[in-house]
DNA sequence: ATGCCTTTGTGACATTTGTCAGCTGCAAGT
DNA sequence: ACTTGCAGCTGACAAATGTCACAAAGGCAT
């Protein structure tokens, strides 16, 4: 079945949007041997998929989180906003609690790991696009344990401290005392339950809360 | 042509190795669209790509850096001291002189980025197993900058530190003195110029040093 | 055997880090 | 006005970290 312009519109119209070109390519190829789904674009950036989108309404949007000049989860945003008709389906290396939970706040159809078998990409894909919701198992458990216990102080501070910043010159960048810069750490690696300030500043990158 | 097993000996043989299932399956589809290429094994880690190369022998392997249990670095090592005919085809998200460095030094065949176009990879794998050697060409030029001035030992304790890691544990994991490690230490942050164990790693991981 | 590396270990020391209890001032709420 | 809570600060202390000088053991070349 095809239109006007040649396009077979059994096909599910797909744009697809990875910064890595290469990786870009191979999932398009990858998707290219399902008869059903076809990538009628490509970007590799944030604003040019935003743009593919608003232009071609494809049914569905496949894209990556970390890109540059807007990130997945902003372009998800976006097409809610916008109210487009198309589908957003995020594929990330990052299994973030925080990234999930922002991505489910966009709307979002699907959310796979790229740990995830590829056999499983096309039918999360058709489950979106049908309606329905695809959110990677591992993800949907564990994900909504744990809600952010830091504070803002906190978060700032951890965030220095895993650049190897010491006390006195974290005190010195955001105007604190060592001292309180010290407690404020302290409660974090309390909080997490971390053994010292790196590895409070690894689980709370881990989980999303940077 | 056929062999009596029946694989075509006329195609070339490759190993995949990647730990994102998700890009290992888009990048096998991406390569079965050539016609003179065969993927005829997949591994997630290196340990497993490691076994598959020596009881297969295949023309080449494709494999990431960064996986778990051995790197795709290691791996190349490995292929090269066990005087196995493969050529080895690295493709990495990091572009870091440090890692082009050690892949050079392992002797493998090519070395390409991410985020090259994906029309590059076959064409790459064909010269590499023809003799010849494909480089990225913004590596090659922009790669021969500073030399890594640490040891296999300040390496490694670095590595932990660089995880929140303390002295003591680091040295239970490596099973060196708890003095010895501090020392290696202090070694690496001279000569780093770093102020501290944390900055010095995210320094040394920036090189591509780990 | 003699030196000369390198690797690993020790002891001592100053500094930084992590913890805790308690103090201050300020902005609500009641 | 009185309490409550929060953000920030201080001081004190034990533990971990960073630095240094030096010692023991092994490999290697001459």
């Amino acid at each position: 079945m095809r239109d006007q312009l040649g396009v077979d519109v059994s096909k599910l119209r797909i744009v697809l949007a990875e910064d890595q070109a290469l990786v870009r390519g191979a999932l398009a190829a990858l998707l290219g041997l399902e008869p059903d789904l076809a990538v009628i674009a490509e970007a590799g950036d944030g604003r040019a998929a935003l743009a593919l989108v608003e232009s071609l309404q494809p049914d569905i949007l496949l894209t990556d989180i970390e890109m540059p000049l807007m990130t997945g989860l902003e372009l998800a945003q976006q097409v809610k906003t916008l109210r487009l008709p198309t589908r957003v389906v995020i594929v990330t290396t990052f299994g973030r609690a925080g990234y999930l939970r922002r991505a489910m706040a966009a709307g979002v159809g699907g959310y796979l790991l790229k740990d995830a078998p590829s056999e499983q990409l096309a039918s999360a894909i058709r489950r979106v696009a049908s309606g329905g919701r695809a959110i990677d198992p591992e993800l949907a458990m564990a994900g909504w344990d744990g809600d952010d216990p830091l504070t803002d102080r906190e978060r700032q501070v951890l965030r220095w401290a895993g650049e190897g910043k010491s006390s006195a010159e974290i005190a010195g960048l955001i105007h604190l005392s060592e001292g309180t810069v010290r407690n404020y750490l302290s409660e974090a690696i309390g909080k997490l339950g971390a053994a010292n300030r790196v590895e409070a500043a690894r689980l709370a990158r881990d989980k999303g809360w940077l």
